[in-house]
DNA sequence: CTGTTAGCGCTTTCAT
DNA sequence: ATGAAAGCGCTAACAG
């Protein structure tokens, strides 16, 4: 059962063979692989062990490195759900960073929230830096991992006392939202908020109250429902908001989904977007400019969070921080303006 | 610079300090920690050991553990994109599955295409197998990768000559689908195919004639447009069908991504789903059922694929098969009816 | 039932 | 400018 392991990884050559193939001692070889500055080669010696790499194809064995080095080279990401969008584009960031600093990251979802034990069988030993993506996870937890000076990195959200993380300007993307509708005209905005313990659900509230503020429109706490980062809750408050006496002519989804589910409660009504209702959401993924009506968006950064956040965990990871990076908030939330916003219908 | 990485791995305990607190060898320890069934201690020993493990919160050092054993417990695998849903749904089985057998799962996203590289570092020694689940990557290379005796599955795709894949049963779900259209009525049925040098658009165009022929439906050859896996290639061949001059009632598209691309080619020629036009796709994934209308899709086991591509993978990295496995379809497609296919408009 | 030992492949200090 | 040697933490064959 076992017997094909060797073959399996090893019969790669190894630092020795190429030594001798190249007749120096491995140790120079390891330092010629690893471009050793300190290193003052013949430039003869040097082709000869090139040469040999090449013909041996020899590729350094990461176990044995990373033993030596006491290190792994893998990262740990948790996002909540691999099939949510707005993750993906995070992961293809966080991604791209780490194969470009030499990393690899490894993607887990974590379907269970509560699921403490699931990084301290990670950061022990296994990865050498966390990304949290992750809003269900409690800031408990996160403080309690803050303890172990294991590196870790916030992405997407925050904690109060814990400045490892990166973000993007959510209030300038839902101020963004909120001031286009209401250049269009609109009076009654109303928002489906995120839920208001995330900084990302806060921020964007907090936008469109600004917005609001600014543009002098009168701010009706009933046109607020708080929603989780679903299709489902979505769709529920969305119906609330229909059944008010005096609904909206608007409204601005704090998030992708709760968006998807909006629409279809709106649609499941028989109004008609824009025409009855307009609607705007965060967060641009593939499909929004394929849906009926092509929805307006606000755009976000998240490749770029991802990547932001992959490059300060290795910062810490190699000490250039202090162990302790600061909080970065990743500019370039932009409107993108499709046909699901318009007038409201002139009384 | 470098400094910290000797904290931030290490610092936890090794076999020889737990060995040393219980007061017996670190052989013994790590046969304990191992649970070597070849091991007859006494209870009492055990014991002393697993309280010093849970004292000094002992954890094997993977990197030693690899290089002793010559494996190194990663997978990769290499996917088109990381926002394409399908995959989505491949990779959080193929998680589950190698997380359940201690393998970690490293993905890529292959976004230049003919990158023959991008497997050859991999599997030169930094991960045990791969798992292939793009269809973008040319046979030849396959051929190639499959004489260096490595480790490697195909996940829903195959290639002839190659007899290590797991795909689902695409010529079913299609006739499934085209069934479906026909029990409502309709006769001139549509089908925008995937690409037909891939597996999935071969069996799914097969799948659909299948379903015309038994029910003794003419098969009209300019019904059927050969598209890319992507929103724009079905936007477009939606329109080529529209614009025949006997147009179809119904459609079928290959792929999820198609059938967005072909939806709002129908509707933004004012036509309405179902009542001018029944439109059916592949993949339920978590946005279908929020489109507008409803989509009536074919459930392909895609979480079930991944699983199961990781169980056998690890079963030839274990040299459990002989290395050579057997293809295997994984059954289980299933029709989702919601509304975007109604019987034909009446003449 | 438990200990001794050798060595996986690599890096790195120290010696030449 | 290159070599020798030690050792990272673990496992497994062999001894006792």
């Amino acid at each position: 059962m076992l017997f094909c392991i060797g073959r399996c990884i090893h019969q790669l050559a190894t630092l020795k063979e190429v030594a001798k193939l190249a007749k120096v001692d491995s140790s120079v070889v390891s330092r010629v692989v690893n471009n050793d500055p300190a290193l003052n080669i013949k430039p003869e010696t040097r082709k000869r062990i090139l040469d040999a790499v090449e013909e041996l194809k020899y590729r350094p064995n990461m176990s044995a490195r990373n033993l030596k080095k006491g290190q792994s080279k893998m990262l740990g990401m948790i996002i909540p759900d691999f099939s949510n969008p707005v993750y993906s584009l995070i992961i293809h960031g966080a991604e791209d960073q780490a194969a470009q600093e030499g990393f690899n990251l490894l993607v887990y979802s974590l379907k269970q929230k509560g699921l403490e034990k699931s990084y301290s069988p990670l950061l022990d030993g296994q990865i050498e830096g966390l990304l949290i993506a992750n809003s269900e996870i409690d800031n408990k937890e996160i403080l309690e991992l803050k303890k172990t000076k294991k590196p870790f990195m916030l992405v997407n959200r925050t904690v109060a006392g814990v400045d490892n993380y990166v973000v993007a300007n959510d209030l300038l993307g839902a101020k963004l939202a909120t001031k286009h509708l209401i250049k269009q005209g609109h009076h009654r905005i109303a928002h489906i908020s995120g839920p208001l313990f995330t900084a990302t659900g806060l921020s964007r509230f907090q936008g469109y109250r600004e917005g609001l503020q600014e543009d002098n429109i009168d701010y009706i706490p009933v046109y607020v429902q708080e929603s989780k980062y679903t299709v489902e809750n979505g769709y529920e408050s969305m119906e609330i908001l229909l059944d008010l006496p005096d609904p909206p002519t608007a409204v601005f989804a704090s998030n992708i989904m709760i968006c998807l589910g909006a629409m279809k409660a709106i649609q499941d009504r028989g109004l008609t977007i824009p025409k009855d209702m307009s609607i705007i959401g965060v967060h641009d993924v593939f499909f929004t400019s394929t849906l009926q009506p092509p929805l307006t968006t606000v755009k976000m950064p998240l490749y770029e969070m991802g990547r932001e956040a992959v490059k300060k965990l290795i910062a810490i990871i190699q000490g250039k921080e202090g162990e302790t990076g600061q909080g970065v908030t990743i500019d370039g939330a932009s409107l993108i303006v499709r046909s699901s916003t318009s007038p409201p219908p002139s009384k």
